[in-house]
DNA sequence: CATTCGTATCGACGGCTGCCAATATGAGTG
DNA sequence: CACTCATATTGGCAGCCGTCGATACGAATG
């Protein structure tokens, strides 16, 4: 693996290595249709409402949260291609 | 996923989440009998010994790397089935 | 246009991280 | 035991990160 290969999986991993942002993810992968609201975070996460946006914009910008704004409401889905890629980078 | 388990899991992604301790991992998974001197990763890392050490300790601390003393010096290995674990993690 | 309210950004703080040079440790050798 | 040499640890520095309160932005609503 080259460094540049390594810099952009080593990107994508720090994004992960969070334990508030992986029970984001979590939280999303159960959800009942696959997406939940920005505004529920706050009290899911036990975590204020800025720190909540902030970890929800570090998973977008990594690629592995996608948004989209319905009304006045944000809404969050799993990128899955993006996990299932980071899982297969670490098998190899 | 709750409190503990995400930060025992977010304990591992940082191990991982490095450009350097990648390219290390990929440096022994493309060994050819699978392990590799501790004495050779200053000059394939191009960090100084003190630093190769210290990205070797964590990544052991992790579970990541076996090391096994044989003489004076120090050989690792991966532990496949770890990184199989996370990777199995992500993709839940 | 003014108000409301969901979300993003700012500024600050403490803690952690990657790096190196210097030094300590500890195993093999004579 | 003394010496060598591979590796670990220490100390210090600069930069990043998670968190919060405060504030700014922006879209729907009246």
């Amino acid at each position: 693996m080259n460094r540049e290969r390594a810099e952009e999986l080593a990107g994508t991993l720090k994004a992960l290595a969070d334990p508030t942002r992986l029970q984001l993810l979590s939280i999303i992968a159960t959800a009942a249709d696959g997406e939940v609201c920005a505004c529920d975070f706050p009290e899911l996460l036990d975590r204020s409402q800025s720190t909540a946006s902030h970890h929800l914009s570090q998973l977008v910008a990594a690629g592995i949260l996608e948004r989209e704004q319905r009304g006045k409401w944000a809404w969050f889905r799993l990128r899955r291609d993006r996990l299932a890629a980071v899982a297969e980078a670490l098998r190899a």
